[in-house]
DNA sequence: CCTTGAAAACTTACGATGTAAATTTATTAC
DNA sequence: GTAATAAATTTACATCGTAAGTTTTCAAGG
């Protein structure tokens, strides 16, 4: 009988809207991010994005997902682009500066500590852990090649740590422009140093 | 003619409402800061705030403010505990997760970034430079003790990176208990092999 | 074709928020 | 006591997220 949306009608929709999203959140700031707004971009009325999304939290989970996953490609690409565990730390380590330089709103909602109920969004969470896989996994590799020695889960940590810091302190305001980059030069040498085996 | 308020009078006025910010932050989260709630916990009607700050952004600001000096005495405090920069090194990294463990809603409200015009705030902006001095300021005393080599001002920021990524991430729940102070451990030492002078 | 009925979209409305404007209260000098 | 004025309160408004009610739209049965 009544008109029905189909699965990609739906897909196609969300996608537009978090398009939307995240145009405002670049070019407008957060507090632009209203559903009214979001409405008005799409052409429709505030309330029909309630047809498409559980509520404005949702929306904002999914705009983070689609964060989180163009970071974990932008992460991988720069794996993929260099050969040995020591150059794909560098290169790793410089795109993830680079994606958060780049996309500081996308970055600041992706990593916003006030978000709550993250585990309620399954998408979310596997979208972060794509990042944070691609982020680690090389420092098992960095073992193999007699690079590094310790825990690997725990020096994984420690590096995404120390680069998530850097960019956030940069974000905030608290370091000159380019300082997170920089911050993160010194920490790829002297980490290296540093946890070389034997001594 | 009428009364007028005393430089005193208002001084004590902004602290009880800061007072009264912090507490809500910490019982009953962020979204219980309004200017309403605040006025009720002062006994207050909701405009009256206005007599004493510009406006809620305003109040926000001095709350941050506040956290930053509440932090820089932890820190000044625990330097001064310690004798030799080695020492100093270790107690004033310690002191910052014991801070940001046993503070959480403070710490998370003086470091979120999503927060607009900071610059606007020069009692914020003091109170921020005034930890950071102390984060990054035995750095120097480290390489007159022949611990270290480089540029003073980068490895503290590099310290301090590192320390306030573990931190975020055991605050947002993506670290055991107790995770931040294990990653800061391993920094500490690492740090200090990774920038030994000589090699 | 037209009717029909449910899905989808829209309109309206409500409580809450930050705060501007208007009003009342309180205090002090004369 | 009274006038003047700072301080506080009350009222009001625009905007927010969204619940509830209404209208529109379109595929199936006659």
């Amino acid at each position: 009988m009544p008109r029905v949306l189909s699965d990609t009608d739906v897909a196609d929709f969300r996608e537009r809207l978090c398009e939307a999203a995240e145009r405002l959140f670049a070019e407008r700031g957060p507090d632009a991010v209203t559903m009214r707004q979001l409405a008005a971009e799409l052409g429709v009325s505030p309330m029909t994005p309630y047809r498409y999304f559980e509520d404005k939290e949702d929306i904002l989970a999914a705009v983070r997902a689609n964060g989180f996953n163009r970071f974990a490609v932008a992460l991988e690409q720069a794996r993929d682009s260099a050969v040995g565990a020591r150059a794909i730390g560098t290169a790793v380590g410089e795109a993830y500066v680079t994606f958060a330089v780049e996309n500081p709103h996308a970055y600041k909602l992706m990593f916003d500590f006030n978000q709550p109920h993250a585990e309620k969004y399954p998408e979310l969470v596997a979208a972060g852990q794509r990042a944070q896989k691609t982020m680690t996994g090389y420092i098992k590799d960095a073992m193999a090649e007699g690079l590094m020695s310790g825990d690997a889960e725990q020096i994984g940590l420690m590096n995404w740590a120390a680069i998530h810091g850097a960019v956030i302190l940069e974000l905030a305001g608290m370091l000159p422009p380019g300082g997170a980059r920089m911050i993160f030069r010194g920490f790829d040498t002297a980490l290296i140093r540093g946890l070389r085996p034997q001594d």
